[in-house]
DNA sequence: GGACGTTACGTGCTACGTAAGGATC
DNA sequence: GATCCTTACGTAGCACGTAACGTCC
């Protein structure tokens, strides 16, 4: 068994198993993979690939588990190559984030401007996209962190961590009647055309949650992935925004009135997730530290060695009271 | 980075930095080892051992990390190696268990008896030392299953299910002052020398607990691994004997007097243990079924994909009921 | 001096790419 | 007919073993 050879098979099957692209990708030829297999599969006893004549069309069942199992080493000889960067020029490497577009706005600007500061020899990536694929990429290792409020609970693969908690306001134009009311409430709220995040994005479901338990059933006219595309409707006029309260920029949007909702809604709380086994470099760290100054190295070297076991859960009950609320 | 330069870098490490004898277990020449290293330090860009001269010292701090991974990705390319075999010959394979003088004298034959019968083409190892050895054996992927009854839950590296409660009997001669109690207390216990497990030992913590929460300081005479000496010296009547209720056997002890201390000692339980990610053969799973009933395949899939996290308790405990009582 | 690691060198294996052949859709 | 995989074959690189050399203790 060759690494190389794990590599053509965890190529194929990505590419829907079709070696011709795979050979593209890796820049080699497609006989070098086709042959590479069938010498992978002899040496196994097994097929890893169902064949249909001379197509694959899919994995055997031995195949799928020897995939998943290459999967894993393939992620794990990249830790070589971190841990190896690491003592060669630490100051040297790549870091790819995964995150949505409130992060990416809102959150992360500031962070990412210290750490290029700091680590200008890193390269710097940014992927956004919705939570669930968010969460994906960083449990294929395609990315290194994922940072969402939404759907990463559910991924055992990702290490999750706290960064910071944070509620809504209320957006209205000036003129609008709920702009004059002194404490607002769900219900004076659900009188009117919402405009907020789409199904899935930036805590909707605790904005959901909050209206159901007292039997509101608010017209949401709009949805939206970001506050901009949100603002921009409320600006016309179309109806009341929620947004998360870092997205209100009281000089950009001085035309608008934000007012506080904290006392209607339950706070989300954004984390941070990296998936299990990662060998975190030291800059990698220092991002999250920056991002969240509560993640000391200490705590996340904790997390690292807990590794996802029942003990994790302690860790993080007891990181709640330092992680602050923007 | 290829396989065998991995294969090459943990065995010189394992063979405390000798390129000379990791050679010969490795059938191969000493120079082509040292060649590979060297090739693998080049391509990483990183020592990954220390040298005096020529001498391999140990690591540096990079290889350390370096050697972690590198052993986790061998442990893995055996897993796709069991992947293949599954598929290949599901019952075709090895089978290794790390246990105590206890489990392997007393609760295992009957298992083992049964599984060879059912799996005669699996080549069944067992191998037995001390709790923490045994654990270690596991943690290691150097024994597949871990069975004992103290120092597995120190080894993050290992899913631990229960197998059986079982609890303690005291062992005297008939003429022995205790054998007419009608009901044993742990105070008149104390009044005479006791014989029993060396600390670290078949619950033998249990036992130090129950005597200390009562103010009680026995004379521990003897300590000995397994029951067999402990019966010698109970013969002897060199004092009384501790020992696991599995341990005596009506028959064959029939010159001794056991009565019961279950209400005297908290009981025990064992444990099977095996290492996070080790692919578990469908033999593999059936030996823990044939151990322990309850354990079943499904309960076991379970426990493989909980994988340790946080979940991994609620699971134990959910199973407890069913746990049987020898 | 003995054990150990490195360098040098010749050999054989093997992975590769190109080209041709066959199967599938 | 286009796409895709396999077989065939020549080539280049590389890992290996032997032998010779240098180094450490």
């Amino acid at each position: 068994m060759k690494l190389r050879q794990l590599r053509y098979i965890h190529e194929v099957a990505r590419h829907e198993f079709n070696i011709t692209s795979a050979a593209e990708v890796l820049f080699t030829s497609q006989p070098g993979i086709s042959k590479q297999i069938r010498l992978l599969e002899e040496e196994l006893g097994v097929d890893i690939f169902q064949r249909n004549g001379k197509h694959l069309t899919g994995t055997t069942e031995a195949g799928e588990r020897i995939l998943e199992v290459a999967e894993r080493i393939l992620f794990e000889v990249d830790n070589v190559g971190r841990a190896a960067a690491e003592y060669r020029q630490a100051d040297l490497g790549t870091l790819s984030i995964a995150t949505t577009h409130t992060q990416a706005r809102y959150a992360l600007p500031a962070t990412i401007s210290l750490f290029k500061q700091k680590y200008p020899r890193v390269s710097f990536q940014l992927h956004q996209g919705a939570p669930p694929q968010i969460a994906q990429w960083a449990a294929k290792g395609e990315a290194d962190f994922a940072i969402a409020t939404e759907a990463l609970e559910h991924f055992s693969e990702l290490i999750m961590l706290p960064c910071y908690h944070w509620n809504r306001c209320i957006l209205v134009p000036p003129a609008h009647p709920l702009a004059k009311h002194k404490k607002l409430t769900l219900k004076a709220i659900a009188e009117h055309p919402i405009i907020t995040y789409t199904f899935g994005f930036t805590g909707r479901s605790i904005l959901d949650k909050a209206f159901k338990t007292q039997g509101l059933h608010p017209e949401v006219v709009l949805t939206a992935v970001d506050a901009d595309v949100i603002k921009t409707y409320v600006r016309l006029g179309l109806g009341v925004g929620i947004i998360a309260n870092m997205a209100y920029d009281p000089v950009q949007d001085s035309d608008l009135v934000a007012l506080t909702a904290e006392h209607l809604f339950e706070s989300s709380t954004t984390h941070i997730g990296f998936r299990r086994g990662l060998l975190l470099r030291k800059y990698m760290i220092e991002f999250m530290h920056l991002f969240a100054p509560h993640l000391s190295p200490a705590i996340i070297a904790r997390a690292e060695a807990l590794n996802g076991t029942a003990d994790h859960q302690l860790l993080v009950d007891e990181l709640w009271p330092q992680v602050p609320t923007l």
